[in-house]
DNA sequence: AAGTATATACGAATCCTTTCGTAAATGCAA
DNA sequence: TTGCATTTACGAAAGGATTCGTATATACTT
């Protein structure tokens, strides 16, 4: 069923983002959220998406004149991806390294910051309860 | 003094990451040193070393018939630089996400686990104090 | 029907990274 | 000195991502 699709480019990225936002839409949708951060052409936003239908990254309807694009992976999914891949390749495996990392160098509110200790906690209780 | 140096690419990571264990050294150590990784040809090694002389990411002593190459850059600003870049294309800017599913999906020890407590705690008390 | 606007399709140019073949320089050993 | 091993220098090929020009199709308006 679900196979090894290939990891969103950085370009990929940006498509996938508005998507996850918007849901399913056009391409001129897209290209149009695109435009608002930096100067791309239409048929340039057009090809991307075409090819990331190729590659499987999107699915599309195309019974109307508009074609419709939605994103096939998931945001989640995604992020979870690139980060095994970036705590491999820059932080040397070493996840809580780059937790302290990120943690100290951006903002986090009070409220996030509680949460994150609520998840260390019941991580904790975990780790020492039954791991079967 | 020091200016923007270029983001280093994946294969520049690699040897980035001999070099800050090694500390400076030559082309023919860190060409081992990746081989034990991956297949690669000495001079593709010493090509990648070059360039990145070149763009200014190591320094390199040719005095003797052996140049010596070393890291310009640290691998903590490294990471710092690359965390940014990453929180923003991959978690729309939200560190806490990222930190969440870093914690979730990755196994930290409990010493880690403490060791990420205390800087939370350390960041809410700050918060509190006066930021000047 | 003709003209206009908007859509998709396709191919190619450009740019960057990565790889490596080949040549030239250097030092060492016989 | 001659030959061998090791090193650096240089150029270019290969591969992938990104961009966009141009052609073609489709719908709507007058």
């Amino acid at each position: 069923m679900a196979q090894n699709l290939p990891q969103p480019t950085e370009a990929e990225m940006e498509i996938l983002q508005v998507l996850w936002v918007q849901g399913p839409t056009s391409v001129r949708t897209v290209h149009e959220a695109l435009s608002d951060r930096r100067e791309v052409g239409y048929t340039t936003t057009l090809k991307l998406m075409q090819i990331m239908a190729d590659k499987g990254l999107l699915r599309r309807d195309t019974t109307q004149r508009v074609h419709i694009y939605e994103a096939v992976v998931s945001e989640a999914d995604t992020q979870h991806q690139f980060l095994s891949r970036f705590v491999d390749t820059i932080f040397r495996g070493s996840a809580s390294q780059l937790v302290m990392q990120a943690l100290g160098n951006h903002q986090a509110s009070p409220t996030e910051l509680e949460k994150i200790k609520d998840l260390i906690e019941r991580l904790e209780r975990d780790s020492q309860g039954p791991t079967k």
